[in-house]
DNA sequence: ACTTATACATAAGTGAATTATGCATAAGAC
DNA sequence: GTCTTATGCATAATTCACTTATGTATAAGT
């Protein structure tokens, strides 16, 4: 999932698709290697995804109805444009909550404070 | 790792051994099943570790010298209580201060606030 | 010309977890 | 007094989201 990064690539696992997501709904229609370069920004170069997760992960998406695709021809090149169905909406928003109150939880049990 | 949660399991991978070494920290010596009742208190329910992945997460982190044990007989019954060695110290800042930044990383990333 | 960036895709392997199983004593319900 | 639940440890088999590796191809920079 994630090529080389600050954060121990064990504390990630589960987020993926939360984060792309998010990144989908915040920026509307994007490309996979769009997402890698906005992510990467936004995480201050603390999260490098790879296309090894990355694409198989927007399939999933897509294949659950979660996300549809839009394929444009740049020149020679392919670009393949994801966006958020209404399905895809709704769990955005159950995703960004449950990753909250899970973040919440760990603030309990770690005893810190998160802010 | 967890039996049943209010959490997706997959958010909670990679925390474990922080919540372990962290609760160890803060109660002192303390023994596997009671590490059990003590992050599901902390954690409201929401977090039910197993044995399936405690004991293993112990075992491992005695054999790297961050734990050391102690067994004591009750009655017929046996329970082995682990507390941190002065690495098992050292690591455990290390490992919240890494989940805390994880953390912060995430909410720029969803652009979420997290208090 | 050579290297890097852009852009997609999938297969093989890893490793931390879940699930299942096993053993055994103590306490509570009825 | 037996049956269920709680206490307490341990390990093996399995799962699955990821990493790593590989493949293909065009465009841009040096």
């Amino acid at each position: 999932m994630y090529k080389s990064m600050m954060h121990s690539p064990e504390l990630l696992k589960g987020t993926l698709q939360t984060i792309l997501l998010k990144v989908l709904k915040d920026h509307g229609r994007m490309y996979g290697y769009e997402i890698t370069l906005r992510v990467k920004e936004l995480s201050g170069e603390r999260i490098l995804l790879t296309e090894g997760a990355l694409y198989p992960t927007l399939h999933k998406l897509e294949a659950e109805g979660m996300l549809k695709t839009e394929v444009i021809t740049i020149g020679k090149r392919v670009r393949k444009y994801y966006s958020l169905t209404s399905d895809g909406r709704s769990l955005v928003k159950a995703r960004v909550n449950e990753l909250i109150a899970f973040i919440k939880t760990m603030g309990n049990v770690l005893q810190v404070e998160l802010n």
